[in-house]
DNA sequence: AAAAAAC
């Protein structure tokens, strides 16, 4: 019977024979030595197994990273042996190893200087250190391209603050760890001059130094600032009794938005709306402040939508048309939560909206531009990605609005910012919007805004008065237990942790105390993110554990206490976390568990924040704690 | 130092 003859894997095994052919004779023989231990020897014996390794594997040396140690051995030796050189010869002859010598002096000699000739044009691009991330998920010729776009843009021209602008990034110490540093420093410096032909080559040489001294000292200036509240941007602040009686089709808004926001909850703007919607609908630029949640979304989405309708008017609206209007926001949920707003206004008057951000899949992002799309809002990744694919096309846009436009000031997000920015029309319309308005911004302000209106609701200031602020002094110990008790409560619950794995980890905890909870965080995939969101503004679930990715923007109604687990650095973060509830009127409560040895700091940044909460001492079971989950 | 944002 054929079908006993062999083993089930058998003809699998001769198919693979020939491959092993040679091999296998001198395994086998080897195998076959009576006598012979084969322990110690690792992998497997078997040449049909896939962890099988030929001996002749195994006497190769290990291969393994030189330490800086042995490097130094290494030089040391060669400069021994140049001398005599009688070793060399001998070395080349075995044949074996030449290329293993080899490789250790390559990474150490030549890999630096091959890539800086391989990326010079970054120099001149912002994109020094994403520029080398880059590089490992596609070839150069992109670098190029954005050469090519960064230099059509005469850079300083639109510059107002002076010396004053290099505190933005320079209170940012990785740039000046970076592999690169002087090249960011020159640059920007170039851009202050306003020249940038007189770059030299990265190598450097004595002035360079001296230059780079000269900055290092600015840098050190301005970092002993950058722990303070940076300086307010001149803005014209809005009363709430100036906007009585204003009506948004007073505003200039058609009737069809008008309907749209009636419907969104919007009867009659908010002073914010009141005071941004006319000078956006002239085609200013508009810088203005405002929360998430003081109706900055309509601000500029119902005036938006409004302006791409009128710059269309008698225009068909075609397939495969580019987008008019393009919104940006620092996450994916916040760039949902703009479009659920926004595209009730513009379908109200027969305008389409894509969302285009990272996480899911490119393609029905991609079929929508395809068939056309006049408003596109996103986080800056993906739309960067579809940009270079030629996928999205930019260059018609002519609004552009950063929601957030702080957050997206920080590190990590300026210069994707930027980038995008330079890919749109030098005159296209600006509108920044921002928690708060102040030097931060003013990187982007400088480049991209022209004359810009600025608008700061007075009133709707940070401590608005619906909000209570604790601090709890905890001993380290009682951390989770006093955590778990303040969230067995009956109202929404949000909880602020700093990384990602602790708030998994609470998120845990609280579920295995009974109390149902969800997770929030840059780690879960896009559908749990969105999931767990959706969990808690459903009311299905009481207990929300998030990173910062939940500090800004998102907005949940009912959120009636926050609990920092972990006390921010900063007091801007602070404010956005806290600004999580308290929303619409509604009074909420914020508590900050610190250990003892925080306390001055967390003082420190409560006066910053110009917040005035109670600190209390407290261990579990005491009164303050019940006080606090039953509060509101 | 962490978080966010791109395959």
């Amino acid at each position: 019977m054929p079908k006993n003859k062999k083993p089930a894997g058998g003809s699998r095994a001769q198919s693979f024979e020939p491959r092993y052919g040679a091999k296998k004779t001198s395994y086998q023989d080897a195998k076959r030595r009576p006598g012979q231990s084969s322990a110690g020897k690792p992998g497997s014996k078997s040449p049909s197994h896939r962890g099988y390794r030929p001996e002749a594997e195994e006497a190769a040396p290990k291969k393994q990273r030189w330490s800086a140690q042995e490097r130094a051995g290494r030089n040391e030796a060669r400069g021994i042996r140049s001398q005599a050189q009688g070793d060399r010869p001998r070395r080349d002859d075995r044949s074996d190893r030449p290329a293993r010598s080899d490789r250790p002096a390559r990474s150490y000699d030549d890999r630096p200087v091959r890539s800086y000739d391989d990326r010079p044009v970054r120099n001149v691009g912002e994109s020094g250190r994403r520029g080398s991330d880059r590089a490992r998920f596609d070839g150069g010729d992109r670098n190029v391209r954005r050469y090519e776009r960064d230099d059509r843009r005469p850079q300083g021209e639109r510059r107002s603050y002076g010396d004053a602008r290099p505190s933005f990034r320079d209170d940012r110490p990785r740039y000046e760890r970076d592999d690169r540093p002087r090249r960011d420093d020159r640059q920007r410096d170039d851009r202050a001059r306003g020249g940038r032909d007189d770059r030299p080559t990265y190598g450097g040489n004595r002035s360079d130094w001296k230059q780079d001294e000269k900055d290092a000292a600015k840098r050190q200036a301005f970092e002993r600032h950058a722990d303070t509240v940076h300086e307010k941007l001149q803005a014209e602040a809005i009363q709430a009794e100036e906007v009585a009686g204003v009506t948004f089709a007073g505003l200039g808004l058609g009737d069809n938005i008008v309907r749209a926001l009636e419907d969104l909850g919007a009867a009659s703007p908010f002073p914010i709306q009141a005071a941004t919607i006319t000078p956006i609908l002239e085609g200013k630029d508009v810088l203005a402040r405002g929360r998430t949640g003081s109706g900055k979304t309509i601000a500029f989405g119902a005036p938006l939508v409004e302006s791409v309708l009128r710059s269309q008017a008698g225009k068909r609206r075609e397939f495969g048309r580019s987008p008019q209007a393009l919104i940006l926001a620092p996450t994916r949920e916040l760039a949902l939560q703009i479009d659920r707003t926004v595209q009730p206004i513009a379908r109200s008057v027969g305008l389409f909206t894509t969302q285009i951000y990272g996480g899911v899949p490119q393609a029905r992002q991609v079929g929508a531009l395809k068939k056309g799309v006049d408003i596109i809002i996103g986080t800056p990744g993906r739309i960067e990605d579809l940009q270079e694919q030629g996928k999205l096309d930019l260059s018609e846009i002519r609004i552009v609005v950063l929601d957030e436009a702080d957050h997206m000031s920080e590190l990590g997000f300026l210069e994707p910012m930027q980038r995008i920015l330079r890919l749109v029309e030098p005159d296209a319309q600006k509108l920044l919007f921002s928690a708060t308005l102040d030097r931060e911004v003013a990187a982007l302000v400088d480049e991209f805004l022209v004359d810009p209106a600025v608008y700061e609701v007075a009133g709707e200031d940070q401590d608005s008065g619906t909000i209570e602020h604790r601090v709890l002094v905890i001993d380290h110990r009682d951390k989770a237990e006093i955590l778990t008790n303040l969230v067995d409560r009956d109202g929404k619950t949000l909880v602020f942790a700093r990384t990602r794995a602790y708030a998994e980890m609470l998120a845990e905890q609280f579920d295995d105390a009974g109390i149902h909870a969800v997770a929030l965080h840059g780690d879960l995939n896009q559908a749990k993110r969105t999931r767990n969101l959706e969990r808690l503004t459903s009311g299905r679930v009481n207990v929300l554990v998030a990173t910062d990715v939940a500090a800004r923007g998102i907005h949940v109604d009912d959120i009636d206490l926050v609990i920092q687990a972990d006390a921010p650095d900063e007091y801007k973060t602070y404010l956005h976390r806290s600004g999580r509830t308290g929303r619409a009127g509604r009074s909420g409560t914020v508590v900050t568990l610190i250990t003892r040895q925080r306390r001055r700091k967390m003082t420190e940044m409560l006066d910053r924040a110009e917040i005035d909460a109670p600190f209390d001492d407290v261990r579990p079971g005491d009164d303050l704690l019940e006080a606090l989950r039953s509060a509101e």
